[in-house]
RNA sequence: GGUGGCGUGGCCGAGAGGCGAGGCAACGGCCUGCAAAGCCGUCUACACGGGUUCAAAUCCCGUCGCCACCUCCA
């Protein structure tokens, strides 16, 4: 029941103790809607995902998510104008098909999704705010942008340990009306070039939001003046964090608890991305990659540690994946019930029935997957032995007991074969699939009279022909499985 | 210049003073008519050079290489 978190702020693994007892608040920044999203943009996600999914099953709280999505900013206007649309529409096409990739990768939906356009209002007084404290000002030129005020603030570069004096000068930001280099715009007053409707009316003239304000006014609107937990991507760390929380803390606000930064995707040694020509789109690659090996894949790593793409990096993910799955499927032909009844079960299992010592221990340090995903597949070895030890006679209750547990493990860690979210069983109830079913299982039993009559030569083109088809054939002690690639 | 991180077996990827994480691949064996799957076994690694210690992949010092951030970034 301990578990302990790396805090970036602190540079060191903290023990995690929420503010208010049972509950968690959580609010991750990441949500990409300037284009379609690529692996590395999801992967925040997932890792965020396993975290609060651990919360809740392994902890017991009562986890508040709230990730928000930045819907106006200088790329989008950018974008959305160079392709001829609103903004408002580029934006949230994009929001949409983030939407999609994270579902498909079976990642929760958060509590809540705010927007910063929806937030004009809390923006204004968080800014109001800061001006009354002698943390921000209006621009003096008139251009209607507000800034914060480093200087002001003695605590700023706390979060990433960096010193004004140290910082390189801005050499490509527009000074206008800043006192010192190294302010950040809270407000962007509108510029002429800019569209009517990227722009709200305020006392210090018409504009938008700044890049950092929204998450400050939004994590405060929904979960209050301090909360537990902060996410997002390590290279946010400066400029938007330090930002986020110089300005909620510089406005009296307690703001997060513990800072939680996860790693890139690199391809080459190089972040991924769309400009670098090396990203791979959630949405593309799964055409060609099971949603759930995308997942796997992604979540296998430890959240801090980077992800090295490389060729056959999906390849090897698949095979243990299809490791777990053999055993899943074996088990459950034991077991002999419906799988959504099993995934209820392990669900409804009280965590100390459901997580091993060695799994949990893993868990609660740092979220380290790797060692969590040790003990499964220790799980998979103990459960393939038990089942060989005695084919003729497996001890089902155990074999049930050893299924559920590994669910329940497996869900966790948002990977769960049984899992709905990655759609249909091959043995569904359509039509077609019976009928597939039906023919199958007539070639299977000529390829038996053919075994039986010792005519090898015959079973192994029925067997051949079927591989060829995609319909992979496993012969077990009570006859012969198939299963679709 | 400042800040943070990384270098582990053929590959991916944990660990952080003694006890071989795990996955993939390869090879050998068991099982199988042959396969597939599974099981057993083999491959005993920590960038380099010093140091501390009974003991270092792990701690300290130095060196080399790589990456990220410093106001666009998951």
């Amino acid at each position: 029941m301990t578990l302990h978190l790396y805090d970036t702020a602190s540079r060191e693994l903290r023990l995690f103790a929420p503010l208010e007892p049972g509950k968690v608040g959580i609010y991750i920044c990441g949500l990409t809607t300037q284009g379609s999203p690529h692996i590395g943009h999801v992967r925040f996600a997932v890792a965020f995902d396993i975290l609060r999914r651990w919360l809740e099953r392994g902890h017991g709280y009562d986890v508040t998510l709230v990730r928000n999505v930045t819907d106006i900013d200088d790329k989008i206007l950018a974008k959305s104008a160079e392709a001829g649309q609103p903004w408002w529409a580029w934006s949230y096409l994009h929001e949409r098909e983030t939407t999609e990739a994270l579902e498909l990768l079976g990642v929760l939906p958060p509590t809540y999704e705010p927007r910063a356009t929806g937030h004009i209002t809390e923006q204004l007084e968080l800014i109001q705010l800061l001006i009354e404290r002698g943390h921000a000002y209006a621009a003096e030129d008139g251009s209607g942008d507000v800034y914060f005020d480093v200087r002001s603030w003695p605590a700023y570069g706390e979060l990433t340990r960096q010193s004004i004096e140290d910082m390189e000068p801005a050499t490509d930001a527009d000074p206008r009306g800043k006192r010192d280099p190294r302010d950040f715009a809270l407000w962007k007053g509108s510029k002429s070039a800019e569209p009517e409707t990227a722009s709200w009316p305020t006392p210090y003239g018409r504009g938008r939001p700044g890049w950092h304000l929204e998450c400050s006014a939004m994590a405060r609107k929904y979960l209050g003046d301090a909360f537990d937990i902060h996410g997002g991507g390590v290279d946010l760390r400066f400029p938007h964090h330090e930002n986020e929380q110089a300005q909620s803390r510089a406005a009296g606000l307690g703001f997060a608890n513990f800072w939680l930064h996860n790693a890139w995707v690199t391809v080459k040694g190089a972040k991924m991305g769309k400009s670098l020509g090396n990203a791979l789109a959630v949405l593309e690659l799964a055409r060609t990659v099971r949603p759930l090996v995308l997942r796997y894949y992604l979540g296998a790593a430890h959240y801090r540690s980077t992800i090295e793409y490389a060729e056959g990096s999906f390849e090897e993910a698949l095979a243990a994946v299809e490791r777990i799955e053999g055993y899943v499927a074996r088990a459950r032909e034991v077991v002999g019930e419906p799988s959504d009844q099993l995934v209820a079960q392990a669900r409804a299992l009280p965590a100390v029935e459901a997580f091993p010592p060695a799994f949990r221990e893993a868990l609660d340090d740092d979220v380290n997957v790797p060692g969590a995903l040790a003990v499964v597949f220790g799980a998979v070895r103990e459960g393939n032995r038990a089942i060989d030890a005695h084919p003729d006679s497996v001890d089902q209750e155990a074999t049930r007991r050893s299924l559920l547990q590994l669910l329940a493990m497996l869900d966790v860690l948002g990977v769960n074969p049984l899992d709905e979210v990655w759609g249909a069983e091959p043995a569904g109830s359509d039509a077609a699939t019976q009928v597939l079913a039906a023919l199958v299982e007539e070639r299977l039993q000529a390829r038996g009279t053919a075994r039986a009559e010792k005519n090898f030569a015959e079973a192994d083109a029925i067997r051949d022909r079927l591989t060829a088809l995609g319909v992979v054939i496993e012969d077990t002690p009570s006859g012969a499985r198939w299963s679709l690639r």
